[in-house]
DNA sequence: GCAATTCAAGACCGATCGGTCTATATATAC
DNA sequence: GTATATATAGACCGATCGGTCTTGAATTGC
């Protein structure tokens, strides 16, 4: 539900909700229960649809180098320009929800747990090819790789230009590759 | 006015500001005007309060190095365990309230421009120092310290421990340094 | 054609929002 | 001691919040 993404959980309001999803009010609570369990299913299809889409990109199918760097790509795209101001579910409701709601706060540290897993997937597989510079752990380079692109998603909010942000995340993995 | 800090804009009520204020309802309005004027002054004090910080860790009193890794030791200090699930008003109000607010998003963008700046500086003074690694632009360097400590800040919410994000952030200036 | 069902529109509810205003208490001036 | 200024506590305002319920129109099965 895109309509929670720039906006936010308390920023949303009935409605929105209601205008986003063409329901009428009382279809929408015969339908999800509240807007709490309505956020939370949002928030699970946001986090599978990420998961998703690391498991292709960073998945054996293509060759680990490339996979991270499709994958930092995508991420450049999502986070420059008028696409960065829209801004990321997730990491707009780990600054507002995580540490009050125990929901939310499993979901994002579950989140963020997986992605560093298949990170470090595709390091070690590119380390055993060979690829990787020397020094490089691929344990901790992936949990660096987790905090730099969740990082783009926050100076994306001032909408950089791809060019810039492209350049940077050429410029880290640079340090990680041989 | 660290009221805002873990609560956000939307999530903290006037009640919470006169609690935390100690000051009645009357004398808020007339000592700041509405919340969204409270709000400024406060998101003011804290973006000046780190470019004073960094100033210090920055500055041309420390080596460069040094400086760097004490101002990413600070990061790692206010991004693990319970200071880390307290969150940071900056990129909570970045994440919530840039894009919709003209007078935030002009500050959010002119803080991390500033603290690009200032890691540039640094940098660049290590680089002459013969201190940064071969093919480290101090340009290109600063923009990913920047995403990474914001990041930091993201993943901080599910409160990882100190040792873990220490251990990120120097396998990060590893990857800088000679 | 008619009864049964479904669903959208929106009235309605108590609570709470940000913001204003009044009544009262306290401190100061002289 | 009295008049004045200050600041507090909290009543009060309209608007809006999340959530429920009623109404009425459209649809379905037969």
């Amino acid at each position: 539900m895109g309509v929670f993404w720039s906006r936010g959980y308390h920023g949303t309001a009935l409605p929105d909700l209601l205008r986003a999803t063409k329901l009428s009010r009382g279809s929408l609570y015969a339908a999800f229960g509240d807007k709490h369990a309505l956020f939370l299913r949002a928030l699970d299809r946001y986090i599978a649809d990420a998961l998703a889409r690391m498991d292709v990109e960073l998945g054996p199918r293509h060759a680990p180098v490339d996979g991270l760097r499709t994958f930092l790509a995508g991420y450049v795209d999502r986070t420059s320009g008028s696409s960065g101001r829209r801004g990321c579910l997730l990491v707009a409701t780990a600054m507002e929800l995580a540490g009050h709601d125990g929901d939310v706060e499993g979901r994002i540290g579950g989140f963020f747990k997986a992605m560093e897993a298949k990170l470090a997937g595709a390091l070690s597989r590119a380390k055993a090819a060979g690829e990787l510079a020397a020094g490089v752990e691929p344990a901790s380079a992936a949990r660096i790789l987790v905090c730099f692109v969740e990082g783009l998603r926050v100076v994306g909010k001032t909408g950089p230009t791809r060019t810039t942000s492209q350049a940077t995340a050429d410029a880290l993995l640079d340090r990680f590759i041989r």
